[in-house]
DNA sequence: AGAACTGTACCGTCCAGCCGGTATAGTAAC
DNA sequence: GTTACTATACCGGCTGGACGGTACAGTTCT
């Protein structure tokens, strides 16, 4: 859909130029399209950045569910590497685009509370699981400030031990 | 100095209104001096930005030194546990208004980088270590996002964990 | 015929940075 | 001891530019 593409273009131009530079003519430019035309289908700036949150929120739990693990927590550990491998590093970006107005902030709020709780009372260990769901969430910071500081091993390491913190006891 | 409450003035706007709400009128008035008397001080917006940074960096790594600890991974937990518990979020506040200049980003790049690379040759177990301190990055994503999220018990509890997972081969 | 645009022109607002001016304090000459 | 000078700290108005949003007449696609 055209409206994907703009949400593309946003994005890009977040994580490429900064918060700043998400203004609706460079948005519209990027995505090849007037800025008449961005309007006619996010009619202010707020439902723009609004449609990059939810985007962002949906994709993501899209892509926990259609990992087969056998619990939520494996699954958000395996969604989380798949993620940051893809090297698509929205999260932080989108992120500052909506910084300073707590409207928009709160479904990525509601978002990031369920991500901690989800399947919580299942879990045999729940201190471990809230664990490896943090360092999932510090493997965001890392690599969005810096991509290339954790290598393909080291990736495939803090999985393995990730996942192990999972299984004992 | 009247420099750091001019910083103070601007952590707080940014803490409590977001990233484009930090104005040099705005952090002037709310400093308690007019915008002439911040520009004495601080010429550039820019200048008022990179001085959050360094002293955010700053001010991260003296709690880090200063805490009792036999290893630099058990001071960096001990450290975010202190800073988290203070209430002072400022850590995210800080980067967003930073946020879109790589020039402005840079020193918390390195600092990133240093947090987590510091001391690790003389780990017993680095990829735990490493572990740990992503679970430290993560707390601050999730305890910015939700001050409430975790409770006083639960913080004790992830901090012992945290540490069994340091001692432990 | 209608939806999905384009292109242009325009308005009000907001903000960074600049600049001329002011107050205070130190200091040094005479 | 008062005059002259200098540096520091700060005031507040101004301006030029950019941005969000509006309006609207025309065009292409289906």
């Amino acid at each position: 859909m055209r409206k994907d593409e703009l949400l593309n273009a946003a994005e890009e131009l977040l994580a490429e130029q900064g918060a700043p530079c998400l203004t609706l003519s460079a948005v519209a430019e990027r995505a090849g399209v007037s800025k008449g035309g961005l309007l006619y289908h996010f009619s202010t700036k707020e439902a723009l950045v609004k449609g990059m949150i939810e985007r962002l929120v949906a994709d993501f739990d899209e892509l926990v569910a259609s990992q087969q693990e056998s619990s939520y927590s494996r699954a958000y550990l395996a969604a989380t590497f798949v993620a940051i491998r893809s090297g698509r590093l929205r999260r932080w970006a989108v992120v500052t685009g909506a910084a300073g107005d707590p409207g928009l902030l709160a479904p990525l709020r509601e978002a990031m509370a369920r991500w901690h709780r989800e399947g919580m009372e299942t879990e045999s260990d729940p201190t471990a699981a809230q664990i490896v769901r943090l360092a999932c969430e510090g493997l965001w910071d890392v690599t969005t400030h810096d991509p290339g500081f954790y290598g393909e091993a080291h990736y495939e390491e803090l999985h393995r031990r990730l996942l192990a913190l999972l299984a004992s006891p």
